[in-house]
DNA sequence: ACTCAGGGTCGAC
DNA sequence: GTCGACCCTGAG
């Protein structure tokens, strides 16, 4: 167990970022998070103002991915100045500034916001490391240290036993997302270079997913900058604070501002998101 | 004990 | 496009 210098504290929030309802799988502890990102459990942290990472074996290679998976390189200043016109974005940026969209595993997020239907984070959170307790595999000393199930760990798991955790009428959806990765029915490592319709068109076919949860997977499995999730709250910030028509659906929402933000929209609807929810 | 709402989606009309 | 149903859980 070693320990690297990561970045400057104000170059990332880890709460807003880590456990602000894009993954679910991070713990406080101390003056940072515990948590999983593939096989690996890493204590990510502050001290002295700088940011540290703490994990077994840590190499150059893995301190290279852990930044890719923080977006470190995303240009938060750039964000900032586009949109220094716009009040209510501004202050969303200088009030949350160090708000990051992590660089997720495709799989992970698939389920996790099948789960997060009409759910709520602390909910969305219990029962997806509820799953991972159950059928992940130890992978360290921690209370949470497993890794996210597999599709066929899911299905040989089945509907009833989601249900006993607590998916609810999520059940069957995770039952079939599980079933037609195996089936190849849906090749996740594929939407990588569809375009956003396409791999709107290719997620959608996966029961419990509609545009919402789609544009989420999108987001923060796929990296895609150009995608703008409107859930409840986004509708409010669009809604109440940037001028946009209370008559529209949240699709037809999500589709106009996608076309004002481009490829800003991912970063933008994150910040509205838990500025709204906050 | 009872109501309410939480990062929606499905199927029927 | 609209509407009720779908599961569960913590808060008031």
């Amino acid at each position: 167990m070693n320990e690297l210098y990561l970045c400057e504290s104000k170059q990332i929030d880890l709460k807003s970022t880590l456990d602000g309802g894009q993954a679910f799988r991070w713990h406080q502890h101390g003056n940072g998070f515990r948590g999983i990102i593939g096989q690996f459990s890493y204590y990510i942290f502050i001290k002295n103002k700088k940011i540290y990472i703490s994990s077994d074996n840590l190499s150059k290679e893995k301190i290279v991915f852990i930044k890719n998976y923080l977006d470190l390189q995303y240009d938060l200043n750039l964000l900032k100045r586009n949109f220094k016109n716009n009040l209510y974005l501004s202050s969303l940026f200088k009030k949350y500034f160090g708000l990051r969209i992590l660089k997720q595993d495709p799989w992970e997020t698939v389920v996790c916001f099948i789960t997060s239907s009409v759910s709520n984070i602390s909910k969305i959170k219990k029962n997806i490391n509820d799953l991972c307790l159950n059928i992940g595999d130890k992978v360290g000393s921690g209370y949470y240290d497993y890794t996210f199930p597999v599709p066929e760990k899911i299905i040989n798991f089945g509907e009833e036993n989601l249900r006993k955790l607590g998916f609810g009428f999520r059940s069957p959806y995770i039952i079939d997302a599980s079933k037609k990765v195996i089936n190849k029915d849906i090749i996740l490592e594929n939407l990588f270079n569809y375009s956003y319709e396409k791999s709107l068109s290719e997620l959608t076919k996966i029961k419990g997913v509609g545009r919402k949860v789609a544009d989420c997977i999108m987001t923060y499995g796929f990296q895609r900058e150009d995608v703008f999730a409107v859930d409840r709250w986004v509708r409010r910030g669009l809604v109440n604070n940037l001028g946009y028509n209370s008559k529209h659906n949240n699709d037809k929402l999500s589709i106009v501002a996608r076309n004002n933000f481009g490829s800003f929209s991912s970063y933008i609807q994150q910040y509205i998101f838990y500025g709204e929810k906050t």
